[in-house]
DNA sequence: AGGGCTTTATGATTTCGATCATAATGAAGC
DNA sequence: GCTTCATTATGATCGAAATCATAAAGCCCT
């Protein structure tokens, strides 16, 4: 008899490999799906293997914040192994397979396993780095440079709609920026809602 | 006969107790002063004892960010410990103190001191709830609610002019929203350069 | 094939922040 | 005390992004 339940969950990457097996779980999201939402009570951190996941953070005045487009071998997460709930939502942007790695199993691995909490650090460093760069391209004043350098950032793999989020601009205004910018002959656009920096 | 030139660096903050006495100095930096320089090699990150130093980014286009606003207790340069250069400029708010620990020493604390390196995790996923807070800020549109913001988030400790940095405003813009939410009656102005928020 | 929905797209208007200009206040240095 | 300089502060104008409006194109579902 084959036994489906018990497959093996294969290809663990490092440094996640090290962490028991009951600690380790797998999750398949379609375009919408939450992996979690704001203040949900925070039992796991996550691997995302394949897809895109969007962390939106809702202000108090009701705006919606695009944090940060986790892809394909980006860590999500990782702050709420130290606190007990989600700072944002988790939106499935496309769909996506999770590895979920469970808090408690986190916080061992790192107190026991130096070479785990080693790179635990060096992805968390990467993720500052990354939040920086989304700073440098929120502080860009124009619409236009702003939309250029998302663009050659290589942000608009979903849609415009989600790109403006990401850039802190209104969809008309990047929809706008994009036309002038293909006028300008700056950048491509190939089909509708297809924009491209030219080569070279 | 009384040696100064071997006195102690006391009061070295957890986790940074354990690293070996020769990984770790002190600095003192005036107002204006740089630590470090975008693109100089890095060499050690670092603890602010007291004052405030600015981490600051020149982008391509010349514009400066203010990435980061350490006061005292913050570490600084946590992610060029996995990078050969810095990222961003460092400069001295307020007079400050420094501790600087060499970057050999906090990698090989991290390998082979697992509580070590289980609190460096945890600094910097505190790192990255702040550059979100960052995020959530500079999305703010308004600026009379983005000046609001900064304030009830305690950002105005130094000059208007380096407030208006960190918000990614001009300070014309800053001045006008703080006379605006002055005239409302939702701050008050005790004097010439301090505004804070009305106590409830 | 057709109806409802979202995304893409652009036009008209308004608003608000940037920019430029100017001046008063206070601090630092001589 | 006087000069120099940065910070604080406000006024006038301009431009660009937001807002409001509209519509076509593509998609999902039946």
């Amino acid at each position: 008899m084959i036994s489906i339940i018990m497959k093996q969950i294969t290809d663990i990457p490092p440094p996640f490999g090290s962490l028991p097996r009951h600690g380790v779980s797998l999750r398949e999201l379609r375009v919408g799906d939450a992996l979690f939402r704001q203040d949900d009570a925070s039992r796991a951190m996550f691997f995302l293997r394949s897809g895109a996941i969007n962390l939106i953070r809702h202000t108090e005045a009701g705006q919606k914040v695009t944090m940060f487009r986790a892809t394909s071998g980006d860590t999500i997460a990782e702050p709420s192994v130290f606190s007990d709930h989600y700072h944002c939502d988790a939106i499935s942007e496309q769909p996506s397979i999770v590895l979920s790695f469970d808090r408690q199993s986190v916080l061992a691995a790192m107190t026991t396993d130096s070479e785990f909490a080693a790179a635990f650090v060096k992805r968390l460093a990467g993720q500052v780095q990354t939040y920086r760069r989304q700073l440098e391209l929120l502080a860009i004043r124009s619409a236009k440079d702003r939309v250029l350098a998302g663009l050659a950032d290589g942000r608009l793999t979903g849609t415009v709609l989600d790109f403006a989020a990401e850039l802190g601009l209104t969809h008309e205004s990047v929809y706008r920026a994009l036309a002038d910018l293909t006028r300008d002959g700056r950048i491509e656009h190939p089909a509708r809602g297809k924009y491209r920096l030219k080569p070279c």
